[in-house]
DNA sequence: CGTGGAGTTGAATACGATCAACACCGGTGG
DNA sequence: CCACCGGTGTTGATCGTATTCAACTCCACG
């Protein structure tokens, strides 16, 4: 969170505003994107197939980042969809903020290190999806975010781990009856 | 290729060597891990599950740069292997070459548009793992890598798109009948 | 009360995995 | 030169896991 304030030159209290349950901050399509930095809340972000199914990219609760680094590089539209989980107090920053490159020594060292934790994070994410079962993926998942679930509808869940609320349901049924 | 030069302090020919086909640069559980830059060549990376099953998580064709992030990130013990497909000339650059914090203003700014583009291409990859079907995905990886096929055997392909080299043979054999 | 969203459960289905047999090379060595 | 071999890819039969579709329960909320 110190670093996000570096990172962008804000002040401790700055331009954050609430956001309530509901709310849409970014379509895909949209010509271009901003970043958001949760301070308080919940945001998933997800992308929508041609089928009309959603898929929940990532969850981001207090002190995350949420973005869409795809559309930020190229310049493109976005790819993602943002929506605030629950009533949540964000820091909206600006593509030019986030883009420009008069920053300072000590910014970029911040930006490496968030961007770092972040491939991090997706090579795992990568990992989970190829190699493991639905259940593997939902245990992992259960040891990786322990707070979430409660926050959560299963739905939801089931989205992030690529598979139907019906086979989340099934697993944990399964779960139930093996302890 | 410029970039990396100017973020690792390398001059243009420095510390290039060729490697043979079928050499292992690193096994996952090694204690430390380095860079490779490929000069020529080209370079999986992969896990091996606990069914000692092996999962392609992305390959590097000439100009890329083979890393293990999570691994360097967090100072642990590999995750990845990496393994050379061809004969390659490579630059190996160390841990310490890439994570001390006394870099330039311009490398940290290299180092910031290179992981940028990274956490670009495995977004998208995880968005396809989770929303496109096998052949959808096949598909993708034909119009993404139009010159990897030629020098990749199926199973590679196979691998690195999630599925088996029968199913992809049986996806190729449909897609033949089809046109 | 009703109504609609969330979760559960079951039956039928689909997609890809697994297993096995076989064809097709490209060496290697007799 | 041929016989043999291992690795690669194809094809078919069967199996398993997750999807799809449908019915039902359970609440939270009007």
């Amino acid at each position: 969170m110190n670093n996000i304030n570096i990172l962008f030159n804000l002040n401790t209290d700055s331009a954050s505003k609430i956001y309530k349950k509901g709310t849409i901050l970014q379509r895909a399509g949209d010509p271009s994107s901003h970043l958001y930095y949760v301070k308080k809340g919940l945001l998933k972000s997800y992308t929508i197939d041609k089928k009309g199914k959603e898929h929940i990219f990532m969850f981001a609760p207090e002190g995350w980042l949420m973005s869409d680094i795809e559309s930020q590089e190229f310049n493109k539209e976005a790819v993602l969809f943002f929506e605030c989980l629950e009533d949540s107090d964000l820091i909206k920053i600006s593509k030019e903020q986030s883009t420009r490159d008069d920053l300072s020594k000590e910014q970029y060292l911040h930006m490496s290190s968030l961007l770092l934790r972040r491939v991090g994070v997706l090579q795992r994410r990568i990992i989970m999806l190829m190699s493991a079962s639905a259940k593997e993926r939902y245990e992992h998942f259960l040891e990786t975010y322990p707070e979430l679930p409660n926050r959560l509808p299963q739905r939801l869940i089931a989205s992030y781990l690529g598979i139907t609320p019906e086979a989340l349901s099934k697993i944990r049924g399964e779960m139930l009856r093996e302890k």
